[in-house]
DNA sequence: CCTACCGATCGGTAGG
DNA sequence: CCTACCGATCGGTAGG
């Protein structure tokens, strides 16, 4: 339906294209908020002004929105990523890119796409995890390179590499790193108080804790 | 309809909290795999031989059903704590301890209860949110003390203490810990192959990462 | 705890 | 993208 669509002027197509975009940014906004499940086709519809029929005209089904959310996600935490790490010359300031990018990509206004794979995960068909887990998996290599550089240099973590830094090493150090930094999306709130913490105080907690500083 | 059940003698109650127990260890499966929203009462119903309109007899409400889940996996886990603290001598068996019990919290079998209270929080009423709160904090507390002595030893974390292990760097250490740990409950899988990590493999990697090991 | 049932809602479609 | 609609299902209840 939507790869084999009636043949087009230069001119109109992209209006088409934004009221998909348009679906996809509520949906992310309502999915992270209430949860895929517990979010209608009616709530979505709502939030960008459409008859509840309508946005079927965008998407086959409820689970094709639901994906190109979470493609929508790893799209722009690829771009936002490798524009980071692109900034940073050392290998610290390198992890704290990585860091900085990864809270942005959580809780900026905004930016809830990654927030639902995350926390909606279950709720994608198997057939659809299959082609996310192959974008997903080319978005933590970027995160295995530096981490590996580090656990190398053993400034990664609360001891010195042990052996040669084994890949799984480098494995289990991204799980457990990007595990404390994706979980903040169950307890960190933005702007509650002015003297709160934001993003790049937490950003510097977050490296003080498993980078070693030594700043001498 | 639950408070003011007819008067019974001394001889039958067990059995009605033995099928409510059941409601809420079925209950706990269905969510942990299907998550809360996407569970019906009809699931949970089947899963212990009743008709649709049963567990009603025992719940006023299928979000009842929630909050008793997680009120059942804080009760769980506070004295799976309590009881694995009680064995540890060493500060570093402490936390040890308190890791290995928090993997099994999360992922053994029978043990779904706080898996669905951190991925399903966001369908718990806001009313029943604050009393949850309160028992969690006390779970949480018993991590507090154990990670407020290993800052202070410069045994946590890369880094050696700053100031005096301020009550803020406590708290901040503790959810990065919990985090990563947590975070285990949506890539973690249990006997997969023979070969495959297990809870006490996941324990030692995790320990090596976050605590000073100075075997020497 | 079952039988029988209900009102509401939900994802999705036909036909323009 | 709207109107009008449908079949299915869902949480919950009455009455025993």
């Amino acid at each position: 339906m939507s790869d084999t669509s009636a043949p087009r002027s230069l001119s109109d197509p992209p209006d088409e294209v934004n009221r998909r975009q348009a679906l996809i940014r509520a949906s992310a906004r309502l999915f992270r908020e209430q949860g895929y499940e517990a979010t209608t086709v009616r709530d979505i519809a709502g939030a960008v002004g459409m008859r509840s029929g309508s946005p079927f005209y965008h998407f086959k089904n409820k689970q094709e929105i639901l994906k190109a959310v979470m493609e929508e996600g790893l799209h722009q935490g690829y771009e936002r990523t490798v524009a980071a790490l692109a900034q940073a010359s050392t290998l610290q300031a390198q992890f704290r890119a990585l860091v900085r990018t990864q809270y942005g990509i959580l809780h900026d206004e905004g930016s809830e796409f990654i927030a639902v794979l995350l926390y909606d995960w279950r709720s994608l068909p198997p057939e659809y995890k299959q082609e996310i887990i192959e974008v997903k998996d080319r978005y933590d290599a970027l995160w295995q390179q530096t981490l590996q550089a580090l656990l190398q240099a053993g400034l990664l973590g609360a001891n010195a590499a042990h052996d040669a830094s084994a890949a799984e090493d480098v494995k289990m150090a991204r799980l457990m790193v990007m595990g404390a930094i994706n979980f903040t999306a169950t307890w960190y709130k933005k702007n509650p108080v002015p003297g709160h913490m934001d993003l790049d105080a937490l950003t510097d907690r977050t490296v003080r804790f498993f980078m070693r500083m030594d700043n001498a």
